[in-house]
DNA sequence: CTGTTAGCGCATTCAG
DNA sequence: CTGAATGCGCTAACAG
């Protein structure tokens, strides 16, 4: 069945040492000896044991992905971009979903277990980490990273959420909106994941330093989903009295809800209402909905990248980074008609 | 550093094949030993190595998962399914992303050692395969299960797609239109997969059944995106002369590219317009798409159940398998109205 | 029911 | 530059 080193070394007439260095492109080994290693390996097709060399080196050239969903578009996208570095560089991807909520309403239980001896490094996907949690991962010793979100006493790639949630408020109280109302994103079983709350945050300051006025009934939990999006927008809409102008949602998803729930009521938009979400979905430019675009996939490649640098011995290339985001305006915005 | 079985060895006083024993919940133990082992294991915060136990069991109890994309809606669903079934019987999901055409339009190279002496089966996802890369594959001898969508020479999970395809396109026929477009998915660099030629054909079958013209102008590819949608939409829409009073869309994410761009034109749906299209999206009952539902989470459960069936010693149990689908009416779809 | 004995396939000392 | 020896941590026969 499996071809061994020992195979090799004796097609090549060399010691299995020797094979070793030689498929590794370690020095010490002439020219000449590398290439017969090379055309024996070949010929008989060798692919090392990942669990062998493991064993022996203590290394697995595995990463760990840890993310709480994988069918949701930030997360498809970065797995996507960390795949790819990975990949390139023969490193290995494990794939850890939470699977939050989906069917059954597995519970959060991811162990140490889970991630200690098979994997060299973990990325954390858009997760907040209770104290315990982050403790048993640290404990690990293995090179630890955020990429989406921040999480107390770990490095993180990532935009900066304030300024981003800010923008987005801005740009409607720049066109004119004094009745602007947000949808928030995260779930209950998610707090400790910061990004909704400083969205929430920045944008109540972008508010009152504006001199508008906060209207709880105008800010409702809209679970980063569009069916959220659709259920907290139809709220708003069924609100008697006074209606926002503007609406700011902390994801493109429910934004995009909010403009189903609107065309199916026959609102006009921008003229009646106008929308603004973070993110830029696949679904944004098409919808024609305003947005703050950022790049996960990207985001997912810096962070596979320092991942990989700091387990080729670069110490200290692990860090915290702060990725770009950009207002991209298209129809869903425009002054108040009102 | 690592605690190994020889520790928790010592700690209960047996010897390392009964810790082995125990650990793993092999008979002929005794319970006392048993309970003995387990709480010295848990004192010292015993985790098994990877590495070791699949270098001396010949198994990785990992499965991999090879993917075109994951930033799609029925990939990650699919992913999420497969990740949940597998992570609930302790085995590893390693994934294998194509990342087709993301940035520096990767190659297509997943090779045999990607897949040998790491992992114990291999499920593909909505993928064809070349007869050579098939051989491959088969060629190291584990399990192989296909999802999604059929792989000659190869089990697989999928829905009957000329009967889904087929049903589609009956109901806008039952609705009375004669007039009907089709937006195709696939791309050229997925030839060898199926699925889109399936739907095309039960569609013209539909359509030549019920004595109706098929009208190549009509008839655009969509690539099973969103983006790709829009464009063929557009491209039918801009056509001069008659036009159809119906589109049926191989995928819900065209159909919802189509949507949008009927939108932006001010084209009423569904007075104007009948869209149906495939899969049930996340977005489409927020969007009133109608559609032909499908889903791919449990398709990709039923998937994981059988290759660790196999793997549990269930010869047989990895067999091909027809899930299925429903027609979703929502608001996209009525009668023609000319 | 339990311990002993061998490897699993490779990476690493160290000599040469 | 190369080879022989050693052990990574665990599982799998065997005995007992």
């Amino acid at each position: 069945m499996g071809v061994s080193i020992e195979d090799v070394a004796e097609q090549a007439q060399v010691s299995t040492a020797t094979v070793s260095r030689a498929l590794r492109g370690l020095p010490r080994v002439s020219p000449a000896t590398r290439a017969r290693v090379l055309a024996a390996a070949q010929e008989l097709g060798y692919v090392p044991s990942r669990s062998a060399s493991g064993l022996a080196s203590g290394l697995t050239r595995t990463v760990g992905l840890l993310v709480p969903f994988v069918d949701r578009w930030y997360f498809g996208r970065a797995v996507e971009g960390i795949d790819q570095v990975l990949r390139d560089s023969g490193y290995n991807l494990l794939l850890f979903s939470l699977g939050g909520g989906h069917g059954h309403g597995r519970k959060r239980s991811f162990t140490e277990a889970m991630v200690r001896k098979q994997i060299d490094a973990l990325l954390v996907l858009s997760l907040g980490l209770s104290p315990e949690e982050l403790c048993q991962l640290q404990h690990t010793g293995i090179p630890l990273l955020s990429v989406g979100g921040p999480v107390e006493g770990c490095s993180g790639v990532f935009i900066d959420d304030r300024a981003a949630a800010r923008a987005a408020t801005e740009h409607l109280i720049a066109l004119g909106h004094r009745r602007i109302g947000y949808l928030q994103g995260g779930s209950d079983d998610e707090q400790s994941f910061e990004v909704p709350n400083l969205r929430t945050a920045a944008f109540a300051a972008a508010m009152s330093r504006a001199g508008l006025e906060l209207r709880p009934e105008w800010m409702l939990p809209g679970d980063f989903t569009v069916s959220g999006g659709v259920r907290a927008a139809a709220q708003i809409y069924d609100l008697p009295g006074e209606s926002p102008t503007a609406l700011f949602c902390g994801s493109d998803e429910m934004a995009l809800g909010a403009m189903f729930e609107a065309q199916r009521r026959g609102m006009r938009i921008p003229e009646e209402l106008s929308l603004i979400g973070i993110d830029d979905h696949d679904f944004s430019a098409p919808a024609g909905l305003t947005t703050v675009a950022q790049n996960p996939w990207e985001q997912g490649r810096v962070a596979a990248t320092m991942v990989l640098a700091e387990l080729g011995g670069v110490s200290g290339a692990v860090q915290g980074r702060i990725m770009p985001f950009e207002l991209v305006e298209r129809g869903s915005t425009a002054p108040p008609q009102r």
